[in-house]
DNA sequence: GAAAAAG
DNA sequence: CTTTTTCAACGCCGC
DNA sequence: GCGGCG
């Protein structure tokens, strides 16, 4: 009747406790799915340096990016300075089952990994498109908007892998031959604006919320040193839905809400649909990224607005 | 979940 | 010694 | 060292 078990060496805890408020869920069922999908999960976390969203009952979720020092010696971490906190951070390499289980059982649902290496700083893998609709009910929207992501790919001679995020929207994946870090940063805003050219109405690249209205925001900004959420990973949100591979032609069939940490492995059975549907790494087109290179970055234009916002706030006209 | 601080 | 509290993030970059 | 955002 205890709810104590050891696997695979790693000891594992309260695992009938509710995951986390309205999970509908509980930790077994999260260390369970991930140790189901292991062979899966881990080839998209190897040797990347580790951000995780844990969370506890009653509590606020938080992202722990630095590996606490009380950590088993199993676990792999590789260190960065940290330029904002003037500090080093010690990012888990989750490269193996035991690692997992490990994050598991500290309650760690959701899994961010670097979009590069651990030593290949300035190569990174993927282009990411992120994909978000102003609210859950807006998924067909984001579908619309994935697909002229879709046609923006199409149109530089590119292809990607899409998955929803297990949030609101989508996550267009692109793999890359060797760029550097700044070019693909510049492609990304480039594809992000053709795309929202295509359609201006439907989506936007404004990264002020207010400025955005009803469209679905194509979200340019996953790239430099931002994470994103791993393909299988799951999400602290009610049911604890999971970012999942969806074919192109798929898209309109499908709900975020379909896969779950109850679903998703039975959908799976032995499959991986992540790696099926990748493509091979591409080239990026030279003058995609000379138009990237035009383009603001979007954050940094909205910090400003925003601190203008804030100067007339204190010394109204 | 664990360590540090408080009782 | 037991109970309660605390902690667990980063980058983007111009002003 | 702050601002908005993920
Ligand atoms: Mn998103
Ligand atoms: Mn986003």
């Amino acid at each position: 009747m205890t709810s104590d078990e050891v696997r695979d060496g790693v000891t594992l805890t309260n695992l009938d406790q509710p995951l986390f408020d309205d999970a509908g869920a509980t930790k077994r069922d999260l260390v369970d799915y991930l140790d189901a999908v292991r062979d899966r999960v881990i080839p998209v976390l190897r040797e990347r340096p580790l951000s995780v969203v844990r969370v506890r009952q009653g509590q606020a979720p938080f992202m722990q990016k630095n590996v606490p020092s009380y950590a088993p010696g199993f676990v792999r971490t590789v260190t960065l300075w940290a330029e904002s906190s003037q500090r080093r951070v010690s990012y888990a390499l989750c490269d193996d089952r035991r690692t997992l289980l490990w994050f598991a059982n500290q309650r760690a649902v959701e899994y961010h990994p670097a979009l590069v290496h651990a030593g290949d700083w300035d190569r990174p893998t993927h282009l990411v498109l992120d994909i978000d609709p102003p609210s859950a009910e807006a998924f067909p929207q984001a579908v619309a908007a994935a697909r002229l992501v879709g046609r923006a790919l199409a149109d530089a001679g590119l292809s990607g892998a899409v998955k929803t995020s297990g949030a609101k929207g989508l996550h267009v994946f692109v793999p890359l031959e060797a760029h550097t870090t700044e070019d693909v940063a510049a492609a990304t805003r480039a594809l992000g604006v053709r795309a929202e050219r295509l359609d201006p109405a439907l989506a936007t690249t404004a990264f002020i919320r207010e400025d955005r209205g009803d469209r679905v925001f194509i979200d340019s900004t996953r790239s430099g040193g931002a994470t994103v959420v791993a393909a299988y990973s799951p999400r602290v949100r009610p049911g604890v839905p999971v970012s999942f591979p969806v074919a192109w032609d798929d898209l309109d069939r499908i709900t975020p809400g379909d896969f779950t940490v109850h679903t998703a492995a039975g959908l799976l059975r032995d499959g991986d649909p992540w790696a099926a549907l990748m493509p091979e790494p591409q080239r990026l087109p030279r003058d995609l990224i000379e138009e990237g290179h035009t383009i603001p970055v979007a954050r940094v234009q909205a910090m400003h607005e925003g601190k203008r916002r804030a100067r007339a706030r204190r010394a109204p006209s």
